[in-house]
DNA sequence: TTTATATAATAACACTGTTATTTAATGCGC
DNA sequence: GCGCATTAAATAACAGTGTTATTATATAAA
């Protein structure tokens, strides 16, 4: 299988990460079959068949896995992203993403939870996890980059109407709780121009 | 104080009412300043200075109680939507609700975690507490409804333009993963024609 | 081979929501 | 006013949680 010989420190190293990875798929299969609040150390250390010690040392606590599963959510959003045919009209392109953001979340509503729900209590993401959130949101912002035009429209009524604005209103507030957005000072300013431009 | 003679049923269901209404406060205290986790039975009726049985008794459950802080938090948007004096143009009469909106959800963000932010574990909304808060949201329906006239808009960069995006996004999937969509088959639709609509 | 070190298992601590059991207090008929 | 039935509250227990101190056990170095 393997004629290289490698060092001990290497084995361990390696057969740590081996670890790390079915356990945390194992964690996956917990939140997706059962929820968040299923997911507990001492069933995760029974699956896995070790002691819950071991979590303990490679993942420093229970948000340690969280966080893991929270850019574990980035990652398949981000792996979405990737996978989708770059289209050539940009407002086109701009609607596969979201279209794809809300495929992903459908998907695996509870990453979605980890990753804008609090779907675990005293869980806040790590500085490293929330930078790789936003990286893989970046698509997105290039996408618009490059679009910045803008098509036609059809009248909805107003009882859609005012769902919108209020997903607007909604996303918006949650997005800035989550402490998603760069310049906190700009946040007002957006929020009154998203409002103005899903208001036609 | 009170010469009217009241019976003992009523005078128990009286008692039973501040007693609920003062533990609430008592709730609410607790969440604003340590958050939803910090939260316990046990805590509660040490608080009250009772057994955990009354609150068991009064509510039902944990989940109980933080259906009345569900509803609790939803009042409160209806308390600050009734305060707003009513603009002459639709369009800031909009803004003015949106704008209350978002003040109610960062000065009670623990409230706004309960009511979409599944701040509880295995906590979902009552039925009629959800339709409370779609009462709650009715103002905005209302004046969504009068407004339908569109206003001017300057450009805004292009990172902020795709915050927005993601805002509208994160909204509207949350809002349907919480189930607040009266007509699951229109999301999809109603979805694509904000995110056009944002994006001009 | 013996010693030092790092890793894992056991068991315990301080909690949680919930409930069965026991105890106290209350309202009603006589 | 007294005894009984009912209702409500307190105590204590059950089953579970995250976390950690302690103990034992392997592994690596000398």
């Amino acid at each position: 299988m393997k004629d290289v010989p490698i060092s001990y420190q290497e084995a361990r190293e390696q057969g740590q990460q081996v670890l790390m990875d079915t356990l945390l798929r194992l964690a996956t299969n917990v939140i997706v079959n059962e929820g968040a609040a299923a997911l507990s150390m001492r069933k995760l250390a029974q699956m896995a068949g070790c002691s819950t010690t071991v979590l303990y040392n490679l993942f420093g606590a229970k948000n340690g896995i969280i966080d893991a599963l929270f850019v574990d959510g980035f990652r398949r959003l981000e792996t979405a992203h990737a996978a989708l045919p770059v289209s050539a009209d940009p407002l086109q392109r701009i609607l596969d993403l979201c279209l794809a953001y809300r495929q992903v979340a459908l998907m695996y509503p509870t990453h979605y939870a980890i990753m804008f729900g609090n779907a675990v209590p005293d869980y806040t993401p790590s500085d490293a996890s929330k930078q790789f959130a936003l990286k893989a949101m970046q698509p997105l912002q290039e996408a618009v980059a490059a679009a910045m035009e803008a098509t036609a429209l059809n009248n909805p009524s107003a009882a859609e109407m005012a769902m919108m604005v209020w997903s607007v209103a909604h996303g918006f507030v949650s997005l800035e709780l989550a402490a998603m957005f760069p310049h906190p000072e700009r946040t007002e300013a957006m929020y009154v121009a998203a409002l103005k431009r899903i208001l036609r």
